[in-house]
DNA sequence: TTAATTACAGACTTCACATATCCATGATAG
DNA sequence: CTATCATGGATATGTGAAGTCTGTAATTAA
């Protein structure tokens, strides 16, 4: 029961590239110096990124990813719900009992978690703070 | 990022335990028929309970489990931290940082998550409902 | 057009952990 | 003493996380 490395290389990226500058594309390779992660398994993790809309990706000389959009409104959830799915965290049975008090229990619990996550945006942590630093 | 089968077990145990008389110890046999798991591996999970001190066990013939003291006042969370474990869900470079706001993010979140199960008694579910059906 | 750069996809390995099973040991009631 | 019951350790076994390797496609620069 812990949340995966890859939800936190995700995280710090996301961070990193909200501090930074939004309108050039940042390679893997300088991304992945960052957090002393291999730029293949990083890129890996940010496809999932790409897939779920939060970026763009482009190929080729110059390339790397970038934000997009409304980048301003990507929460801490949904940077999770993209690297480690959107499944429940209690799955019992396969089957969702609606009637089930234990079950209706966990789902309340994981929901009072998720909508703190959703409520948190990532730029508002990297305005408080230019974040950049990875100890270890 | 799931939650152990054993959670699921100890739940569905303790929710019975508290139907049930909670004078009489109940053998780790009957209480295995119910969830359709062998009795030996729930045994591991149960004693994780009594080293919790949720409840206490006895050996020898007429012995089992059963509830003690105050077992009104036991939580989701006390079962889910004795069986889980009290470690947090986000464990990054190991060391507690406590000036990162992603850090204090998640921990926050997990909060939340935890306050509900700390503030759910299985008592009150127990009384809510006779719950002893294990579909599948 | 060619070469360098970059993301992407799939196969693969490795490792940690969950989920058990089996058996020996110890405690206890009758 | 014996049947019953929990406990502990050793031992599979399966699953998913974490990471590597390699080829392919796309794009830019020369
Ligand atoms: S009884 Fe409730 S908690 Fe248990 S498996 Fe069924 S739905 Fe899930
Ligand atoms: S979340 Fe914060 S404390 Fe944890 S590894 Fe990243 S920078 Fe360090």
């Amino acid at each position: 029961m812990k949340y995966s490395k890859a939800t936190n290389y995700a995280l710090h990226t996301m961070m990193h590239m909200m501090a930074a500058s939004p309108d050039k594309p940042i390679g893997v390779q300088s991304l992945s110096e960052a957090q002393r992660v291999s730029p293949t398994y990083l890129s890996k993790i940010l496809t999932k990124l790409v897939k779920a809309g939060l970026i763009e990706s482009a190929s080729g000389a110059n390339g790397g990813y970038r934000l997009k959009g409304r980048y301003e409104d990507i929460s801490f959830l949904d940077i999770i719900h993209a690297v480690e799915g959107t499944a429940s965290l209690f799955d019992c049975c396969g089957s969702v009992n609606s009637e089930c008090l234990i079950h209706q229990e966990m789902l309340s619990a994981e929901a009072a978690m998720e909508e703190k996550l959703r409520n948190t945006r990532i730029i508002d942590l990297a305005k408080r703070l230019e974040h950049s630093h990875r100890h270890g």
